[in-house]
DNA sequence: TGTACATCAGTGAACGCGCGTTCACTGATGTAC
DNA sequence: TGTACATCAGTGAACGCGCGTTCACTGATGTAC
């Protein structure tokens, strides 16, 4: 049990959402076995103690980081793509949502590389809106054979590196935007999907960025 | 100063290797920080004491570790690359060897991608080499123009993907060749290398896994 | 080849600090009447 | 609305263990003569 039922009281919650926070910005900076408990209750503002009332233990507080920031993400590219039903549009803004999470909550998006879940493509609900969207393109006939296979793999490495690139430039939506736009018709052309329908969707999606 | 001047003495050359493996093997069970050094000099057999005379502290072992995967793989795809100028099958042929490496050194390079240098693309000198490549196929007009641009970021991710899929799955050559041919194909085709060249490019280099 | 000596690496007990976890107590919040 | 009481969360001092690092000593290796 990783984290303490979720607490009823407002100050409780308070805490709990105190603790967090500085755990995001601390493991923002380095990580989790460099961090002591005695640097995240400081940051927070709270007594020690109070860390075992809302965690059981310091693993039980990177997982619940590891979740708040996993469904984070999701609920950004679920929201972006609510309403797109082009499944190469889906898979460019899935990108572009992810990139503009590393731009708006960096500090959220370095906890989410750091842990190997991310490496290993254990983000599971993503990984399966990927797979989908993968197969809408082949039943469209928009993708070759291969992409069947190495697919999803290909895709969430180019989002994971799409992202590491943010966080280490830290670039201005602007000058982003071209960049994202670049891989992305990388990325897309390496499914298959033909050139002139790859640029087009790459380019919507790079737009999006801006607005 | 990570490491202490390389010892001359077969005594203490024999000492430091075996302290190395073991950080090597500790390392692919789990991360630095949850290895002691107590552990270290147990399955390296040699004193605790023997750990300070050999490495300054704790992060240079980490360090000379790094430095020695690093090292071991770019050897490694020099190697193959020696004889070979076509960039394409260059490309192509350090995927491969990065493939094999994890198959064959699997402790080196799980202690490679745990790092956060594989991550950032800190490896210097197949960094370059990737560049270079990917200029030779601008050049001979076989790249779209955005692989100027993206197209080394574009090709690390491919690589540490490739990597850790060998690394979760564990396959046989015989099974990954096919796997990693796909993955060279919609890795090529994404620069731009036309379907047939990517092709037969992908199937020479998968080919020469089973060599 | 043999002996004496110097150097170099190995040894493991001891130290002490950092940090995760506990716990008895305090103060705040909310409910009953 | 006011008072009494119960519960719930916060507090921070204290504990103790794990682990990195040190150091005085031992044994091995190599060199001089």
């Amino acid at each position: 049990m990783a984290s303490l039922p979720t607490p009823t009281s407002p100050r409780a919650a308070r805490t709990r959402a105190a603790l967090l926070a500085a755990g995001f910005e601390l493991l923002a900076e380095r990580p989790i076995d460099a961090i002591a408990i005695d640097d995240i209750v400081a940051r927070a503002g709270v007594a020690k103690g109070s860390f075992f009332n809302h965690f059981t233990d310091k693993p039980g507080f990177a997982k619940a980081l590891g979740e708040a920031v996993r469904l984070r993400l999701e609920e950004r590219v679920g929201a972006a793509n609510a309403d797109v039903s082009d499944p190469v549009l889906r898979l460019a803004g899935g990108m572009r949502e992810a990139v503009r999470f590393a731009l708006e909550e960096r500090s959220h998006a370095i906890v989410m590389l750091r842990g190997l879940e991310a490496a290993t493509g254990a983000d599971h609900a993503l990984n399966a809106g990927i797979r989908a969207d993968i197969a809408g393109i082949i039943a469209a006939g928009l993708a070759r054979e291969e992409a069947a296979r190495g697919g999803v793999r290909y895709w969430l490495a180019l989002c994971q590196v799409a992202m590491l690139d943010v966080l280490d430039r830290q670039p201005s939506a602007a000058t982003l935007a071209p960049r994202l736009e670049d891989l992305l018709v990388l990325g897309l052309a390496g499914l298959g999907v033909p050139d002139e329908r790859a640029r087009s969707a790459a380019a919507w999606a790079a737009g999006g960025l801006l607005a």
